[in-house]
RNA sequence: GCGGGCGUGGCGGAAUGGUAGACGCACGGGUCUUAAAAACCCGGGCCUUCGGCGUGGGGGUUCGAGUCCCCCCGCCCGCACCA
């Protein structure tokens, strides 16, 4: 080879990697243990050069950790279940299962040949009937121990598509797809008891150090604990059976504030008082708007009178009025409240709109305190409160509570705005749960030896609606427990069940269970996991949940609760967009490569000028997509690799250009070329003269600085010391003293301090260099303390902050030398003027103040 | 509204409270070449010089502030009628 060649070098070394079987992980109890995860790929068709990023981070991470003695484990697989295959299936009439595995194989062959240190005999698809066969099992399991329920719950139901819908996919109050007017219906579903698991996941937050905190807040926030009251007002005029009306409060404080209740159109008193048509066309209109996001955000205060009166807790002679409100939500606390106008914005805004009363109860002291169009929130002494009188809020409480409590009105509690996980779904492309009806024995269990409970095969997809349900035979069967017939469950789990324990199952891949005892034990926890902002709340609460569940169930050992110990969240690969304007005025977008840029701007073929967008995520819709194969046939893996790791922080987005890309290959050109010119050097015997100490030197303080970049997740850095050590080591001069000898130890060191980053070059590099085995194996490089000092150190010399010499002195020089070095340098003396210094100041090895 | 983050050259970005702008991109100049590309070398924050001014704006702490504190402005992300 005379020139740098990735497209023949790189196949070459992945040959070399999968002989050795180099990243093949098998347990090691005598080594310690790293396991690096990214979040695996939904197979939508490609791969994108996102998640070309994401997977060279963690590649980065494990090969780093291989090189320094870790038994590491790196695997990969597909989120595969999911609606997109069944769009295609209504769409192409293409079965999901093949639509899946096709493009499985699409994107298994694209990131092949992108040299990633993945362990591809662990791969699976949560659509394996081996991999849902084992989610049925810890089902089952999660079902015994009382972690799975049924009951009835609202829904988003679409007529059309006859489907639930997620809140996510109603638009505007119509369904994303068919565009029909969303429907609330109630269905009886399957959920995961998470929300008993609040506070433990809540706390479990905190021992989350090595997590984003904002990944951590967000988690919080989702969990959304409040301490407060919960109480029973007695009700006048209500309908039998409501003689009483529950509430909670986070205020209990500002009881004598009251000056309503008001509770949710779909709370069953409201429900109860439809017989009256103008409740139930109130009711009915709240229900429409709470579908539309839009409408909820900008919708005023509106409420209706019910006629009916509760009496205060603290004086049953004061009746205050209730109304049902739309801004009473039915799945937050009791769906009731009580309105304190003067202290809560909401209630103020309702209020006013009512013309009730607004009394304050809270004073922060000011002169002349009233409540105009704010609400007060903040702190003070209780006024008009009777008892409560003077005291401060915390302490009116506390107060509040005991009182309430004393009466067995009520108690303090702790609410959470987490709700239970419905994970049921009238879809085909997912995990059937594995339940049977029998009209005799009720809901039976599947039995564990009957799994799979399998997806049939034969279904179709020309009419809406879920095709397990109208398949001719396979929901009959047979009842586990009597024997009777019986028929299947046709619901399927939501797909986040799926990628909530794949951590898990990634350590013992094809065992019998669901996990592998040992396996878990010694592979567990994920010690660096990394993927999407996107998925901070959802999957990774999913799976601390379901983490537990497993331990509860004997699946995972205790240690494993927080599954993952470390988190990285990595920005996007951002594209600029090129657009022009078709004739009826619209943008029309163009690919990349449709378009020819110079300094004036970029025009198509034709000439035609066209517009540049700022950078964005990349989307087939705008067309500013780059497509990987393209790169590696182009430019090489290694290319991509580089230029997805330099510049930017991994933490923020990077902005993909063209040019970039080819200025990272030329760089990676030179590198080659620098390396050939050196192993063809001969190497003799020689003392290291000046020049070759400096490079040796330099050698390790890359070793540090890049060391450092890795550990640090701040590649952008390690990468510009990298090329920093490349221009160091181009200007040497191979025929200074001991110069041989110091270019082939710095540039076999430069073959392992890439080899993460670029690791087909760097194999190549290290076999020009004469280096042993693979480089992929070799131990990671150790910078040598002794070399990492200069004997002599340049310190800046301020003049009242302002730098105005610079002196040279021997490195650790003692305060008294520095100080006089300083005043003997001739610009300082000129600075100085004759003037003598009012204050010194010598920071050793750093810098010297002289103010004057 | 609540929460989190960010603001540094033309651009991406460096900088344990200690020489602001490392490194890269783009740009300009040069060498080589019949020419171009490649390769190699050199250059640059701003202002008119001595010198001064510069990290969104304004204050403060400090011998010294991009970095710490307070106020303000702007941008991004998440949640959102959560009682």
């Amino acid at each position: 080879m005379d020139r740098y060649s990735p497209s023949e070098l790189e196949p070459k070394w992945q040959e070399e990697w999968e002989k050795a079987g180099v990243f093949r992980a098998r347990r090691d109890e005598s080594r310690p243990k790293y396991y690096v995860l990214e979040m695996f790929p939904y197979p939508s068709g490609r791969i994108h050069i996102g998640h070309t990023r994401n997977y060279t981070m963690g590649d980065v991470i494990a090969r780093y950790k291989l090189a320094k003695g870790f038994n590491v484990l790196h695997p990969m697989g597909f989120d595969a279940f999911g609606m997109p295959a069944e769009n295609a299936a209504m769409e192409q009439g293409v079965h999901p299962g093949k639509w899946t595995y096709d493009n499985i194989a699409t994107m298994r062959a694209q990131m092949k040949p992108m040299g990633f240190s993945i362990d591809w005999s662990r791969e699976f698809a949560t659509c394996d009937p081996e991999y849902y066969a084992q989610q049925q099992a810890l089902f089952l399991d999660f079902l015994e121990a009382g972690l799975v329920y049924r009951k009835a719950a609202v829904v988003n139901w679409d007529p059309v598509d006859m489907t639930v819908l997620a809140n996510e996919q109603v638009i505007d109050g119509r369904g994303w797809r068919s565009g029909a007017l969303v429907e609330q219906r109630e269905l009886t579903q399957w959920f995961f008891r998470i929300s008993d698991m609040a506070e433990e996941l809540l706390e479990g937050i905190d021992r989350l150090t090595a997590w984003p905190e904002k990944v951590r807040t967000m988690q919080r926030n989702w969990i959304g604990r409040s301490e407060g009251l919960q109480f029973r007002f007695e009700t006048v005029g209500a309908p039998e059976g409501f003689e009483t009306l529950e509430v909670f409060t986070t205020r209990p404080d500002t009881l004598f504030g009251a000056s309503f209740a008001a509770i949710a159109a779909d709370h069953p008193l409201a429900k109860a008082l439809e017989t009256d048509p103008e409740i139930a066309a109130f009711n009915a209109e709240c229900r429409r708007m709470s579908t539309t996001e839009e409408a909820r955000e900008t919708a005023d205060k509106k409420g209706i009178d019910t006629g009916i009166r509760v009496r205060h807790p603290f004086d049953p002679d004061w009746e205050l009025p209730v109304y049902i409100a739309n801004f009473i939500l039915m799945d937050y606390g009791t769906g009731a409240i009580f309105g304190c106008p003067a202290h809560d914005q909401r209630d103020l805004d309702f209020a006013r709109e009512k013309g009730l009363p607004v009394t304050p109860v809270v004073s922060p002291g000011d002169e002349g305190f009233t409540i105009g169009d704010e609400a007060y929130t903040g702190p003070g002494r209780m006024i008009n409160s009777r008892f409560l009188d003077g005291m401060e809020v915390e302490e009116a409480k506390s107060e509040a509570i005991r009182r309430i409590e004393e009466a067995g009105q009520g108690r303090g509690v702790v609410r959470y705005r987490l709700r239970d996980w419905g994970i049921s779904r009238q879809r085909y492309w997912g995990c059937p749960i594995p339940v049977v009806h029998c009209p005799a024995c009720g809901i039976v269990p599947e039995k564990k030896e009957n799994l799979p409970v399998r997806l049939p095969e034969d279904v179709s997809f020309d009419r809406p609606g879920n095709p397990l349900e109208r398949h001719p035979t396979w929901a009959d069967t047979s009842c586990p427990a009597c024997g009777g017939k019986a028929r299947r469950e046709t619901d399927t789990m939501d797909t986040f069940v799926d990628s909530s324990w794949y951590y898990a199952r990634f350590t013992a891949p094809r065992a019998p269970t669901p996990t592998d005892p040992d396996e878990a034990a010694y592979w567990m926890n994920v010690d660096q996991y990394i993927g999407g902002v996107e998925h901070a709340i959802l999957h990774l609460l999913y799976s601390r949940f379901f983490a537990r569940a497993m331990h509860r169930t004997g699946h995972l050992p205790a240690k494993a609760v927080e599954p993952f110990d470390a988190l990285f969240t990595q920005g996007m690969v951002v594209h600029e967009t090129y657009s022009t304007r078709g004739p009826d005025g619209r943008p029309r977008w163009h690919l990349p490569e449709e378009v020819e840029r110079d300094e004036k701007g970029a025009r198509l073929r034709d000439g035609t000028k066209v517009e540049i967008g700022h950078a964005t995520k990349m989307s087939k819709s705008k067309k500013n997509v780059v497509d990987p194969d393209d790169i590696i046939r182009n430019f090489g893996a290694d290319t991509a690799r580089w230029f997805v790791m330099s510049d930017s922080p991994p933490e923020r987005d990077v902005e993909w250009t063209a040019a970039g890309a080819e200025a990272t290959h030329r760089h990676l050109a030179r590198v080659w070329r620098l390396v050939r010119t050196i192993a063809s050097e001969e190497v003799r015997e020689e003392a290291p003269g000046e020049a070759a100490t400096a490079l040796l030197k330099a050698t390790h303080r890359t070793i540090r600085s890049v060391t450092e970049g890795i550990e640090g997740f701040a590649f952008n850095r390690a990468v510009a010391s990298l090329y920093q050590f490349t221009n160091t080591l181009a200007h040497t001069d191979a025929q200074a003293p001991g110069m041989a000898q110091a270019r082939r130890f710095a540039a076999r060191t430069l073959a392992q301090l890439m080899q993460p980053m670029t690791p087909h070059l760097a194999e190549e590099m290290w076999a020009m260099l004469g280096g042993e085995g693979l480089v992929v194996t070799a131990p990671w490089p150790e910078a040598d303390p002794a070399m990492l000092a200069d004997e002599t150190v340049t310190l800046p010399v301020q003049i009242n902050g302002k730098r105005r010499a610079e002196i040279v002195v021997p490195r650790g020089a003692g305060r008294e030398a520095i100080e006089a070095a300083a005043r003997a340098d001739a610009a300082v003396q000129k600075a100085l003027a004759g003037r003598e210094p009012r204050k010194v100041i010598v920071v050793p090895d750093r810098i010297v103040n002289l103010v004057i």
